[in-house]
DNA sequence: TCGGTCACGTA
DNA sequence: CGTACGTGACCGAG
């Protein structure tokens, strides 16, 4: 019987957990039954049962085939206990119930379970009820066999944390959640082998002109790095540049007296000295000639791509993070962000995206009809009779915690005019001053840190107070990420059609690098997945409009601020 | 060699 | 005393 139909026999249809772990075999697993097939059944089951391919994690899942629904163990994990530790033995046994300091260690004896620790050695799972240690890394596709067996013990992980996830008590729908989540991993791993267009001699020219040519040798660069710092040292001689210290210390004999040198605070000080000038030119060279200079062209651009590891939920609030500098190219650098020869990139970027979340986690009402505006803070400001300004400046130092500043007054008027999210707000911030955990709308639990140790009585309020922000900060960043992460797995599997591929996400932003021809297009998928996203993370509760700046350009800068 | 601090880039 | 992240230079403890 086709592979196909034994699949649907044994109950794999829409939306059902088929395992899948991919090694030189390719094993599947569901109801109860195993089979080994090749990388090619694949892309046929996808089309003709629409299962949900459930895997372990990344390292085996099925990258290249776009294959849109998947269960990912790691990533639903992370969401249901917080935190970023997500290896398959820590996964089942937290999962399952077991006790953590029991946790099987590979390569070492264990004494106190050898008794128990036998069995079956083709079972992934011991008589009491770890998983071997063995298995785990590379051990599960040793054998023609266990990547079948693998794939099934995914697959009864990935049905507890569904029950768990059904128990849970959040605001939103956990198990969509798990859905994005999942999604999200995917696109990540597609990230790292798409990579982001890059025109190498755009690149190189703005980084020679910013930070100087590249150097010939270690003598050339040490010859450069001196010449860069004569434009500051020719004031002050035998002064190192990289110490902080001695730079307040310059700073403090030409008359300027601050507590750090950060440049935000030289800034208004520009004119006052031309030293400061020459500093804080010499500080964007500097970042520009270590961290995105000729090295790091080097180092992370391959064939016009930049290309770095992506991390689907990572820190606090569970945001996509980047490496190899993509999430904090500086501005100055997006020219070098080309679309290839016959592409185009269709950018598009949230508005006011914290805010309207807010509306929709904390279920106030008025906020919420201040959202269904396509500038929230308009209504906002009317409601509270101030200027646009001021009203922004006062919502989002309600969301972020600011008590300094201007916000004062304004901030009264927000907790009379929308009690609802303000209250979310506060409880948020006094949960996590006193310690417990906080769960984000879509149901990632944040766990607050203990206290640091030997504080004294003020340094403990200091960190409560730091607790508190954290997780008030984390409940609306953690919402926007669910929703963006949502919005960017809706659009990649609906791009899946068109030569067109998501090259970049930046929290509230995606760049997609598409074919000419197809542009318009994918400018359309993308606000039309936004209202699919919006309807479908919001359901019918509240009607917060989600609104998103998209315009077709040839290079990233091109995109308006 | 390592963690902490400073600094700065992005959102 | 607004949050999150990644990166690199430097410092001081080990």
């Amino acid at each position: 019987m086709p592979l196909v139909d034994e699949l649907a026999a044994a109950g794999v249809g829409p939306g059902r957990l088929l395992g899948v772990a991919i090694a030189d075999e390719v094993g599947l697993a569901a109801g109860g039954q195993r089979w080994n097939a090749s990388v090619d059944d694949l892309a046929g089951v996808d089309a003709a049962l629409h299962p949900r391919w459930t895997w372990w994690g990344r390292s085996t899942a099925v990258v290249g085939l776009r294959l849109s629904a998947c269960w990912d163990v790691a990533a639903v994990h992370r969401l249901l206990v917080g935190g970023v530790a997500d290896e398959p033995a820590l996964v089942w046994a937290t999962t399952f119930g077991l006790a953590l300091d029991g946790l099987p260690a590979d390569g070492q004896l264990d004494f106190v379970n050898a008794g128990t620790a036998d069995g079956d050695e083709d079972d992934p799972v011991r008589p009491d009820g770890y998983v071997r240690p063995d298995w785990v890394g590379d051990g599960w596709h040793r054998d023609v066999d266990r990547p079948a067996r693998w794939a099934e013990v995914a697959v009864r992980c990935a049905e507890r944390q569904r029950a768990q996830l059904d128990a849970l008590d959040a605001g939103g729908d956990p198990v969509l959640t798990a859905w994005s989540e999942s999604a999200a991993e995917l696109l990540c791993a597609e990230l790292e082998v798409e990579g982001l267009p890059i025109d190498v001699d755009v690149a190189d020219e703005l980084i020679t002109a910013i930070a100087g040519p590249r150097p010939r040798d270690e003598a050339d660069a040490t010859r450069l790095r001196a010449e860069r710092d004569r434009r500051v040292t020719q004031w002050a001689r035998d002064v190192d540049l990289r110490n902080p210290g001695e730079v307040r210390e310059l700073l403090a004999r030409i008359g300027v007296d601050v507590p750090d040198t950060r440049s935000w605070r030289l800034e208004p000080l520009r004119d006052s000295h031309p030293l400061v000038a020459a500093l804080l030119d010499w500080r964007k060279a500097e970042r520009v000639a270590t961290t995105y200079g000729h090295s790091w062209l080097a180092a992370h651009v391959r064939d016009g791509r930049l290309r770095g590891r992506w991390s689907g939920s990572d820190g606090a609030a569970g945001r996509m993070t980047a490496q190899a500098g993509l999430h904090n190219l500086p501005a100055e650098l997006r020219p070098a962000v080309v679309a290839e020869p016959g592409h185009a990139f269709v950018r598009a970027d949230l508005g006011q995206i914290e805010p309207r979340v807010l509306a929709v986690v904390s279920g106030d009402a008025e906020l919420a009809r201040a959202g269904a505006a396509d500038d929230l803070y308009a209504p906002v400001a009317q409601r509270l009779g101030v200027e646009r300004s001021v009203a922004k400046v006062a919502v989002l130092a309600a969301m972020y915690g600011q008590t300094s500043g201007t916000a004062g007054e304004a901030l009264r008027g927000l907790h009379r005019g929308y009690p609802v999210a303000m209250r979310y707000l506060d409880d948020a911030y006094e949960r996590g001053r006193a310690g417990r955990d906080v769960r984000t709308h879509g149901g990632r639990l944040v766990r607050m840190p203990a206290l640091g140790t030997g504080l004294d009585e003020s340094g403990v309020r200091a960190a409560q107070g730091g607790r508190g922000r954290y997780a008030r900060n984390a409940l609306v960043q953690g919402a926007a990420a669910e929703f963006f992460k949502m919005w960017a797995v809706t659009v990649r599997a609906r791009l899946a059609p068109l030569d067109a591929r998501i090259v970049l996400c930046l929290h509230d932003e995606l760049l997609v690098h598409v074919a000419t021809a197809d542009a318009d297009e994918a400018a359309a998928l993308l606000r039309s997945c936004l209202d699919e996203t919006a309807q479908r993370w919001q359901r019918e509760r509240t009607a917060v409009r989600f609104v998103a700046d998209i315009s077709t350009i040839q290079r990233w800068s091109q995109a308006k601020a």
